[in-house]
DNA sequence: GTCTATAAACAGATAGAC
DNA sequence: GTCTATCTGTTTATAGAC
């Protein structure tokens, strides 16, 4: 037992150990873990020893499982409210249709490459999938951090390069099926990997799937366009 | 112990005990937890319980919580399968482009409706996402069974309806849009309701959704049409 | 802040009576 | 086929040394 301890001295210089560079490391495994297996399959075990920290540090630093859980839920919002925001809710709403269409396109594609193609967000989406599924703080948390501001500026776009209200149930609606269509690649991975002979998705697979999402938008925007084209 | 004895005999005539009715009192509580609140989080005393079964029946009848969930996918795979068959994989291909159109719109108000609106497919659909989420025995049962063929046949539906190839990537990657954006009312349906303002999805709150995916699937059609139009 | 050791509850599986 | 009782291992949480 010595011997590991000093294995896990080396491991960590006592600046990382000063810094919340435990809670961080926990967090991180955490999220692997709920989000590859679940919440109540993955034990504080796993994810102490994934984080190389003590199965004690979990309750010291987030008063038990469940206080974990909530941080991961907290990093995951902050996480994907970042990408999202730097392409859609940075820029100012255009009046022009063709420029609110111009940003749609661009946030879709970014935000579908991430999910998509990035191997993080396997576990992101897992996790958020499960969290999504049933109310709670949780959920709260999620839906008033990231799902509500997201969907209100898509909303807002979509009324703009359609020249519907935003408010209307149909553009609420479809700012849903265009989350939704995104999501089942990620959710759905295994199942399109075998469908389509796929290896992997990997850059080109994943530009077919964008250019079919995208123009899936582009035939949306086409079929609801109101008067004024 | 023996009064508890009693109280089952009571609740169990020797019919039912002899037909395979605890099987399906076991299999039917499973779906329900396991989709509730996911395969490890679910405990087999819990299962029994709600079954009206003894523990030891699970072993008995399924040997062991692993082949109860087996047989879990199973009866899943079927009820889908039998749902899905009867607007899809029951009627001829025709050759005729509208035609073609018109079962798929019927086959997708069929599959939508019964995802969305029939509180039994809440756990139907938590359940199969949990399990189509890695690969294993389990999701190969799945989809051999139900995800293959349906989604052939979708491909060659939406193939004649747009004058494509059937096995085109396009055709292949928007049978998955069109599900996954069904899936997605399930999926996400707190976050709907939330967002949505709607207290619960009933037959209006359905409607709305149909008529906008139904209107996704024409808009798909119509901007992928090819030539002979 | 991090560690070991342990408590207290609970898991799935099974032996054997009926 | 169904039941009780129990075995064996694992879970989260925590007390207390360092």
């Amino acid at each position: 037992m010595t011997a590991e301890r000093r294995k896990a001295q080396e491991r960590k210089s006592p600046a990382e150990a000063a810094t919340g560079e435990t809670r961080l490391a926990l967090v991180d495994a955490a999220l692997q873990l709920f989000g590859d297996k679940g919440f109540e399959a993955t034990s504080t075990r796993e994810i102490a020893a994934r984080a190389n920290a003590n199965i004690a540090s979990i309750a010291y630093h987030f008063g038990g499982k469940q206080g974990l859980r909530e941080a991961c839920a907290r990093a995951v919002a902050m996480r994907l409210k970042t990408l999202v925001g730097e392409a859609i809710l940075a820029n100012e709403i255009p009046g022009d249709g063709d420029a609110a269409l111009r940003i749609l396109e661009a946030g879709l594609k970014a935000f579908a490459h991430f999910i998509i193609t990035r191997p993080e967000a396997r576990n992101i989406a897992a996790f958020m999938l499960r969290e999504i599924g049933r109310p709670g703080p949780t959920l709260d948390l999620i839906y008033g951090e990231l799902v509500d501001p997201v969907h209100t500026r898509l909303c807002e776009l979509l009324g703009v390069a359609t020249g519907r209200d935003p408010k209307s149930p149909t553009i609420k609606l479809a700012a849903f099926t265009l989350a939704g269509q995104v999501v089942y690649f990620r959710i759905g991975r295994e199942v399109v990997l075998k469908k389509m002979d796929w290896r992997e998705i990997g850059p080109d697979e994943a530009d077919d799937i964008l250019a079919l999402i995208v123009g899936n938008l582009r035939a949306f925007v086409e079929a609801n366009r109101s008067a004024s084209s």
